[in-house]
DNA sequence: ATCCAATGTTGGTAGGGCCAACATATCAGA
DNA sequence: TCTGATATGTTGGCCCTACCAACATTGGAT
């Protein structure tokens, strides 16, 4: 879905927000944000699902807090993304003995699975978006985004 | 307010996430939505306000149908956000006489006066958005963004 | 014991980005 | 000139990401 209500052509677009780089971020990452939203959209899946996916192949088990933490998603949250991947059994969740108030969420076998093919059709979509930039410069983006996120994160 | 739920210092965040262009995009756009939201908050304004604004003070006078498409504003928003502004007396909105569909939306002095005031914190924002980035980096990005912004646009 | 911190949950809120449907008005072609 | 396709302003609604507040339960530290 979603047709981006971006500026439409022979409507110019106030150069006030041409120049403007959080405008140029913003409406950059609506365009990824859209790219994302249908490819994995396909897979019945949500940028939230594979970020949690993703910490737990990389990490392993953890509990929601930890997941949270890592992916940048608020607590309240992964509850409900959690819900969901439990409910397709990608995940799950069981009390920790060590901790009664954690749950260890773990990655089960379907959800490596979809875990990989969210990460193809994603590998996709990163190179429909970037298709204008040639490899140096998907570099060099890819680096002052990083030396940005950095910069306003505990670093 | 918005206290950003970025990835916590302490818990890794997935490589797969943070080589990931959308991810970088995305995350670095919050941070800039969220700077934008406090700055312009504290006018009691949000990034629609400035960006019809913007595009009135440069064009002129227009319909709400050719402000939404110069500003990527679906038509149905443009309406509240006119609502807003002309409630506060930054813009007036009267009938067209040449085609009685249409409404002619005109920037006030006060609504001069206060694109510049928003404008003014904006570009502290962008300051502190891109603290990390040297001058001719800063420059880099704006044209990577653009290119690719361009690429995914009528061009 | 006590108090503070962490965890999982529920239930909101806000902004940006859309869509469908409608009445009214315009315009181009038959 | 009649007519069907289009454009415009409006209303009402939906979704996703990003948060916040509050609460009960469980751990930890003192």
């Amino acid at each position: 879905m979603v047709c981006t209500m971006e500026p439409t052509p022979g409507a110019a677009t106030p150069a006030r927000l041409r120049t403007t780089p959080s405008w140029l971020l913003t409406q950059t990452a609506a365009h990824a944000a859209r790219l994302v939203a249908e490819g994995l959209g396909a897979l019945d899946a949500r940028g939230y699902h594979y970020r949690l996916l993703a910490a737990l192949d990389e990490f392993g088990p953890a509990s929601q807090a930890d997941l949270g933490r890592r992916c940048g998603v608020d607590r309240s949250d992964v509850v409900a993304v959690l819900n969901e991947l439990a409910a397709k059994n990608l995940v799950r969740r069981s009390p920790d003995p060590a901790d009664r108030r954690r749950n260890v969420i773990t990655l089960t076998t379907a959800g490596r699975r979809e875990l990989h093919r969210m990460g193809d059709t994603l590998d996709r979509v990163q190179d429909t978006l970037l298709a204008p930039l040639s490899p140096s410069e998907r570099d060099e983006l890819n680096r002052l985004l990083t030396a940005v996120l950095d910069h306003h994160s505990g670093r």
